[in-house]
RNA sequence: GUUUCUGUAGCUCAGCUGGAUAGAGCGACCGCCUCCUAAGCGGUAGGUCGGGUGUUCGAAUCACCUCAGGAACGCCA
């Protein structure tokens, strides 16, 4: 639970604020609040380890020019005793710092004693949280958008888990309503066209070939038993043969991509147990429905939504949203989830607002629910688009898409963009040049260390355990820049984590491994001046090495110990 | 039309909870293996941060307007 960056900024804020008081109490400044100010890493390394901008945001309420109330903090401060030796006045007031080199070695040995924990805080320690995600229709495959969907969902949920949460993973199954009648119809055709019937596909059905593999699976099981029954029992009965099989091969598919679920959570179930028809009764009870048409519709207008929507059709039967609201309002009040976050398709946007209408006219808290909007995935192939249809059947899915390209590489390439943002995923180039594919760059990093720390131990030049002695601390650009990076990881993860933004932990980890790349050209370990050097140097690269794994651990990516040479 | 996302180097994108001289990869060009993995490193070239106004000590970052592109707006899910 070490952050030495909080730990860095907590001294200076402490000495800045001790400087401030001394100032009023010598009533060279008015007795005002200091107001909100922040302690940050300048870009610019000549601008110091860490920069306060105290000066400035104070610089209206003392009526003083900035850089006249830095020199006055300046010259009542002392640092003594703290991780920084001296400071400076820059720029249009900023107080630049300049740490002591202890607080490196302190960074490294911080990592190291950490280990697969280094990153790891307690933020949310107590707290319960579910992250819902893929979700998809268990009526075909999965499509890419599913692909992506997966890998940023595990990895929020993941990022919860490392900063303290209690996560569960969850897959909502639409296991009832109009697409599993349609998926029915699907299925009859293609049975009655087995049978040799002469039955055309609706326009509207699925007409992908798992539907037809469905049908002759069945057929060869069954022959031609339901071509002359009822339709309700063949159609039943071809649900039931083929609905499990299509669950079990998400659940399959999921887990091939490193994603488990605790809980596969059935639409159907609130179907059955009534807590759908409780819904519309609850919001009818509370007079926020009105009947036109024939239909129920919700008040939704009423509740910040667009406009009124729905609940029941003129025919009886519950719109989509109602299981959906059902199902939220047991997340969040029967099960009692502290948050829960909902990763979504961008097309779901104008859906989130009628939702959170329905949960907040039954009175349950919407701040606990939130939504990640993920913007669609556009496939390139030869420069071109490929269309990603759900219905088309041509579409290219989730597992075809891993027999392109490389697991660790999907969930890599689909981590390294926030959610928010537009994704082209141009497949000849996962493909042919993966070996440009930024994972690689990363784990070569890894598998280079590996390979340092193998070559030491072989000529007997490290020998795991070694106690910690006085080792000289770090000098060189490259290392220092290298332990810096270390230093913001647990930073990254509290972040990525309030964010639900795991690509912030995929461009840290190519960051890393560029710093590791430039310590390598510039740093033998092996030839190192002195055996202390190389004593550090080496602490240095394992504790590279566990950020590097830490942060592939956040993802589910590998972390190779060798990679062949190419 | 309404809602929403995006617009930064030739291409793909970082940077966006306001900070000092706007970055990376790819592509182009020039270099670096007698030395711990060259799937690596260094250098050169490349920019009116879509445009405008405002907020303030300070704006790629925030607000409003505007232009361009994607997406969603069903008694489908």
């Amino acid at each position: 639970m070490t952050n030495m960056i909080q730990t860095a900024q907590a001294q200076l804020k402490e000495i800045l604020l001790q400087a401030m008081g001394q100032l009023v109490a010598e009533e060279k400044i008015p007795a005002e609040p200091i107001p909100a100010f922040q302690i940050e890493i300048p870009a610019d390394k000549s601008h110091g380890d860490f920069a306060a901008n105290i000066a400035m945001v104070s610089a209206r309420t003392f009526h003083m020019a900035p850089r006249k109330i830095a020199e006055l903090l300046a010259a009542h401060f002392t640092l003594t005793g703290s991780y920084f030796e001296r400071a400076e006045i820059a720029g249009p007031g900023f107080l630049n710092f300049f740490l002591r080199k202890t607080w490196f070695s302190d960074t490294i040995q911080a990592v190291l004693t950490e280990q697969d924990d280094y990153g790891k805080s307690d933020t949310g320690a107590g707290k319960r949280a579910l992250v819902e995600f893929v979700s998809a229709n268990p009526t075909g495959p999965m499509h890419v958008g599913n692909a992506r969907g997966a890998a940023l969902g595990d990895g929020i949920a993941s990022l919860l888990e490392w900063t303290g949460w209690h996560t569960e993973r969850e897959f909502y199954v639409n296991d009832a309503g109009n697409q599993i009648e349609k998926f029915a119809t699907s299925l009859e055709v293609r049975y009655l066209q087995k049978c040799g019937q002469d039955v055309t596909m609706p326009e509207d059905a699925y007409h992908g070939a798992d539907i037809t593999a469905h049908a002759e699976n069945f057929y060869l099981q069954n022959g031609d038993k339901f071509q002359d029954c009822d339709s309700k029992t063949r159609r039943d009965a071809l649900v039931a043969f083929a609905l499990p099989q299509n669950i079990a091969g998400l659940e399959r598919d999921l887990k091939s991509y490193r994603v488990v679920y605790d809980n596969w959570y059935k639409e159907s179930k609130l179907h059955n147990d009534g807590s759908v028809m409780k819904i519309v009764q609850a919001l009818t009870d509370k007079g926020y429905t009105y009947e036109q048409d024939g239909a129920i519709w919700f008040k939704a207008e009423q509740f910040g939504a667009d406009k009124d929507f729905v609940l029941v059709r003129a025919n009886g039967i519950p719109t989509y949203i109602v299981p959906d609201i059902a199902y939220h309002c047991d997340k969040l009040v029967t099960r009692n989830f502290d948050k829960a976050i909902n990763v979504l398709g961008a097309d779901h946007h104008g859906y989130v607002p009628r939702l959170k209408a329905a949960l907040k006219a039954l009175d349950v808290n919407t701040d606990k629910l939130d939504v990640v909007l993920m913007q669609m995935v556009i496939l390139l192939r030869d420069g071109e688009p490929i269309k990603v249809s759900k219905r088309s059947g041509k579409a290219i899915g989730l597992v075809s898409l891993l027999e392109e390209i490389p697991l660790d590489a999907a969930r890599f390439f689909f981590n390294m963009r926030e959610a928010n943002s537009h994704f082209e995923f141009d497949l000849d180039l996962a493909v042919n040049q993966s070996s440009q594919n930024p994972v690689y760059y990363v784990q070569y990093a890894h598998a280079r260390i590996c390979s340092i720390l193998r070559t030491l131990q072989e000529e007997g030049l490290y020998l795991e355990g070694t106690p910690v002695k006085d080792l000289p601390a770090p000098e060189t650009p490259q290392e220092i820049e290298l332990i810096r990076h270390l230093a913001v990881f647990p930073s990254e993860i509290v972040n990525a984590a309030k964010n639900y933004d795991a690509s912030r932990i995929t461009k840290y980890a190519m960051e890393l491994a560029t710093l590791f790349h430039r310590f390598y050209d510039n740093c033998s370990v092996k030839n190192a001046e002195t055996p202390e050097l190389r004593e550090m140097r080496t602490d240095l690269c394992k504790a590279v090495r566990q950020g590097l794994r830490n942060a592939m651990a956040i993802l589910k990516i590998d972390c190779p110990e060798r990679m062949e040479k190419k």
